[in-house]
DNA sequence: ATCCTGACGCGCC
DNA sequence: AGGCGCGCCAGGA
């Protein structure tokens, strides 16, 4: 290809679609975290403008909350957010995301090698 | 090139 | 706990 074509070109919108689309169901991420993963971390803020223009269908937007569990923001229709997220399994409060640690995207699951390095039961309420 | 906006993040009150 | 303000970053006018 080019020789000018780092993935840096792609649009940063581009790169956080990409990198929203790829958040499994029932899993989360912060603006912050994807921005990271684009290659701009600090980028928090940049990263909800994009998803504020999130019109693709294909892009769960949904999953991409604020820092520590917080809903963050969806529009004018948070509580579609909620109940989005809520529709995937996740246990969502007025304000955030329980257990949001256990849900939280990228993680890695330690590759089943040891067994019990996380509780995936960190108990119920 | 400059200014302003924003689905943020974090510290502080 | 919850709410407020300042700082950061990329995009658009």
């Amino acid at each position: 290809m080019t020789p000018t074509m780092p993935g840096s070109l792609a649009s940063f919108r581009a790169r956080v679609l990409a990198a929203v689309r790829r958040i499994p169901r029932g899993r989360v991420a912060t603006y912050g975290d994807i921005a990271e993963l684009v290659g701009a971390p600090g980028a928090a803020r940049a990263v909800g403008n994009v998803m504020r223009g999130c019109s693709d269908p294909s892009v769960p937007c949904h999953r991409v909350i604020a820092a520590a569990g917080a809903l963050g923001g969806f529009g004018g229709y948070l509580d579609r957010k909620r109940q989005l997220l809520r529709a995937e399994g996740l246990e969502v409060t007025p304000t955030r995301i329980r257990g949001f640690a256990e849900v939280r995207w990228p993680v890695q699951p330690r590759t089943a090698g040891g067994g019990k390095a996380t509780r995936r039961r960190p108990a119920p309420v």
